[in-house]
DNA sequence: CGACCATTTGATATGGATCAAGCGATGTGG
DNA sequence: CCACATCGCTTGATCCATATCAAATGGTCG
């Protein structure tokens, strides 16, 4: 059985090596705090949609979706995380999304009420919850902005954002599949691959395999961007 | 001139009646704060992308769009907010988008600085501005699982969230265009219209007149709004 | 090598945009 | 008080971008 969950994961001490860090990282510059780095394979659930809110996740290496799954079965993919990268931070109880792993990945787990006792204490933490909650707004509107736009715009600007949180900005390494770029996007993966083919026949681009990408002329993609 | 912006109209302190007011409404639920009830009108612009963020504003009377206007001319609205909402409020120096009154509006305005510098004191204050912008996530969120769907959708949607907003639930009095309802759903003008007539014909509202919209059938709609 | 899965490419269908005209309400001037 | 201009909205006809359906290709792992 590959997929778990944090919850679980918790809970079942001797699952997985665990080692205690101080969390001092991004999400809290000022703070210590320890958390358990915990693996979790491709696809593993991190939490689900609903479940208590009562740890805070913080990406070490891999990759992270965000997602809710539709009535009528279509899944909407709200954000992708990558190393660095905080989620699952809530002011309500339980998680308005589902979050897995894409591919294998090593999460620091920190529990809630650790860091919202130290934020009671602390207006500095305070503060920092604070803008972590608006910075996801902001890539939430975003998305929004990027929602309206025309196929074509909407790969170029998820390009140029993917490409801005690579070590190298020209070389894309896709932790994620077509799949996941069409619901994240609000696509079909056939427009998806065909804007990538369009975008690499003119040059913007290129592709040495489907899961790597070159930007050859990012004043291009930005244009499209826009 | 009809346009004013907040800043301009806190500066000129004759232009308008004001009155203090103790801002313990939903905003600051157990916090004294002061600020100015100030009048809008019509399309009155209340701050702009990019503007510092001086101020928090809450809707006494009328209602708002928040928007952004994109290079290629087209806008998008990213919330109306109606009595009670609070809007405006920023971690960061700069609105990330422009504010305009829709109908003739009262608003109140409250200094940032003496919002933050209550929560630098008060952790509760400080827990309740996260909570706030918390809220304006959920709502984005919302918006962007809004607009993957149909325009039926879209609108049907649309309607159940206006009609919650309502005093009375069946009965929506629409503050705001065709043209605005379009820029917010992600359609045109035409598409709106087309929808409603279809929600029309199929019973599950009536049109009285384009700006009030009788709710019928509850059930089609969320059956729609799914 | 062969099975499987992800991706690309092709052909066709369709929902919503665009272009265009008509309609109803509101307001203005004669 | 009516004629007419204006504005917001609706309705109709056509077009186009993207979805859908289908098949071919390529890459990975047993």
């Amino acid at each position: 059985m590959l997929v778990r969950n944090a919850t679980s994961c918790l809970r079942s001490e001797n699952d997985y090596p665990k080692q205690s860090v101080s969390g001092n990282t991004a999400l809290f510059d000022s703070v210590q705090l320890t958390g358990a780095v915990m693996p979790f394979g491709r696809g593993a659930e991190i939490y689900g949609e609903g479940e208590p809110s009562e740890y805070v996740y913080k990406v070490i290496s891999g990759s992270v979706r965000i997602y809710k799954i539709l009535n009528d079965g279509r899944r909407q993919i709200a954000a992708f995380h990558l190393p660095g990268d905080v989620f699952g931070l809530e002011t309500d109880e339980t998680h308005a999304f589902s979050a897995e792993a894409i591919s294998q990945s090593t999460i620091l787990v920190v529990a809630r009420s650790a860091v919202t006792n130290l934020a009671a204490k602390d207006v500095a933490v305070a503060r920092q919850l604070w803008s972590l909650t608006a910075l996801e707004l902001h890539k939430m509107q975003d998305h929004v902005l990027l929602l309206i736009k025309s196929a074509r715009e909407r790969v170029a600007s998820f390009l140029v954002h993917m490409a801005a949180r690579m070590p190298e900005a020209s070389e894309i390494d896709l932790p994620m599949s077509r799949q996941d770029i069409a619901d994240y996007l609000g696509l079909t993966i056939e427009t998806v691959s065909r804007m990538l083919t369009q975008l690499e026949t003119n040059a913007a681009i290129a592709l040495p395999s489907s899961r790597h990408i070159v930007v050859r002329n990012p004043g291009q993609l930005d244009r499209l961007n826009s």
